[in-house]
Parts: structure tokens; sequence; C-alpha cells
DNA sequence: AGAATAACCTGCGTGC
DNA sequence: TGCACGCAGGTTATTC
């Protein structure tokens, strides 16, 4: 489900509606996402004022002087924002209540998390197992060519498996893949390692780009991606090759492929990505 | 170390 | 209509 774009658009949803409220309470219905989702958040919370939410790569941080709240969304989660009191419905797992505001997480595939960390959202980032060790976020100024190319020197893996892989640079995931090596011309079967900089250069400007515009389109709603204001995004609509077998290619006409690799679906388009 | 594969879940669309 | 099957925005764990 959620990407870059679609995280950062929750991200900011949640800021504006909750950032200086304090957490009231927490319901934990089904405790079972993909790590069990401590029971006592609350407590550990402190019942302090939410100071912060930020994003680093796919999750969500939420900042409290005690710590810090990681909120994942897996392939199918959403966190809705209600201003009165709702009956949850099935896969409601997680409500954080501040005052009569409440933030609600909804995952029915469950491979989403809530976790909790006793520090800061910088120490967070450093420290925490889930991570550290992720590669650069694509908007920071360490993101360019050549950190992509000593990232990927030597590696036989395919260029799409290392864009999703989270280890050169996050918040890509299969359709921003897809699209920004469409957009860059790189067939995305080619070896990681035999890129070429100036290709990479382009890569990184596509990825940029792509990611931008898909903020800029509210994210893209494929099944049930929606903001924490219930607002669906329209970028699936301005894919390129994403979820677009057999139709032609934009550019060209020449019609668009899928592949599967390491599991995933792959569209490209085989005339205007050569290599 | 790096690469490939299975696994974790539910829901939806398709085709018989 | 009902049912089997394949597929879905992500990540981790386990192999070799």
């Amino acid at each position: 489900m959620p990407e870059l774009p679609e995280v950062e658009i929750v991200r900011r949803g949640v800021a504006r509606a909750f950032e200086g409220l304090a957490l009231t309470g927490v319901s934990v219905r089904q405790p079972q996402l993909r790590w069990p989702v401590p029971a006592n958040l609350a407590l550990l919370a402190g019942n302090g004022v939410l100071r912060e939410a930020r994003r680093r790569s796919k999750y969500l941080l939420l900042g409290f002087d005690a710590g810090t709240i990681i909120i994942h969304l897996g392939m199918s989660g959403t966190l809705r924002r209600l201003d009165r009191p709702v009956e949850p419905g099935l896969h409601d797992h997680v409500d954080l209540h501040f005052g009569s505001r409440t933030l609600r997480l909804n995952d029915p595939r469950r491979f989403g998390a809530v976790l909790w960390s006793g520090q800061s959202i910088d120490a967070t980032i450093r420290e925490h197992p889930r991570l550290a060790g992720l590669g650069v976020e694509p908007f920071s100024d360490a993101f360019d060519a050549g950190w992509m190319r000593n990232r990927m020197r030597g590696r036989r893996g395919s260029i799409k498996q290392m864009l999703l892989s989270g280890q050169v640079v996050v918040g890509v995931g299969n359709i921003y893949a897809c699209e920004s090596l469409f957009r860059a011309g790189i067939r995305p079967t080619v070896a990681a390692g035999s890129v070429s900089l100036a290709r990479l250069e382009r890569l990184v400007r596509e990825i940029r780009a792509v990611l931008s515009e898909a903020i800029e389109a509210g994210g893209s709603s494929l099944k049930n991606f929606v903001s924490s204001e219930g607002t669906g995004g329209c970028f699936q609509t301005l894919t390129q090759v994403y979820d677009r077998e057999g139709l032609p290619c934009r550019a060209c006409a020449t019609p668009v492929r899928r592949i599967v690799q390491q599991q995933r679906a792959t569209y490209f388009c085989p005339n205007c990505q050569r290599r």
C-alpha cells in the first residue's frame, strides 16, 4: 500500500490535527499485527502531548516527551481522524485517543505495526533496530548518483530490486520503482552495479520528481489508501507503466510489459527502457 | 555478504 | 451463485 508519498500525506494530516494534543488513552482491540502491539502504550507515553509527527522511510513517528510511537501501515493500513465516537468496525485494530479526537488504525492484512520506543524521535531513527541501517531519504542532500553508485557497486541483483530493498534509498515501493525506472529509461532487470553514473544521475532526478508529483496528487489509491481525512489520491491515473500491462506506452505506444521480479510485478516499456 | 525464496494476512476480481 | 485461484502499495526470516 503506502509508499513514501502516501505515508507523507498521512503524516501531514496527523501533524495538522493532532500535534499539541495530549494522548489520553489507547484502545488495542486486535494486537496481532506484524508484531504484537504493546497493550500499555498509553502508560508508556505517559499521557503526554504529541510534540511532532515525523516520517522516516515509510514509518510514521509520533514523538512524545516519554518516547516515540512507531507506526507502519504495511500493505493495507490506514490511519483515520475521528472527531466524535464511532463504533469500531472490522480490522480497526488500534485507537489513539487525544481527548475527544481519535486516530484509528485499520489494517485488514495486518502487515502493519505499532511499536514503542522509549527514546526521542531522533534517537529512535538512529538506533531502533527497524530504522537504523535504512538507506537515505530521497529528498536529503545525501541522496545523489555518487551515493547510489557506491552502495550498488558490485551488486549483481537488479536495479529494481535494489530500489525496493531500502538499502540505498528509502520510500520507493513497487509503483514508484516502476515509474522512476521508466522515466529514467532504465530496464528494471539490469544489474544494479552496472548502471552508469550518468544514468544514476537521471534516476535520482526522476525518483525525486515522481515522488513529488505523487505527493502533489494526494498519493496513489489502488484499493484502500486514504489520507487521515478520508480522501483518496489520484496518482494511479497518472502512472506511465504501473498496472498498464498490454496498454500502449504513453511515450511510444509500444505495449507495456509485465514481468515478475522477486515475487513482485514489474511493468516497463521494452522500447523506452532498453538497458 | 549477497541473493533467492517463503512467509506473514485478508479481500477482491476473474473465470469456470 | 459459488468456488478456486491469482493477485495486491511491504517487510522479515530462512536458506544457500
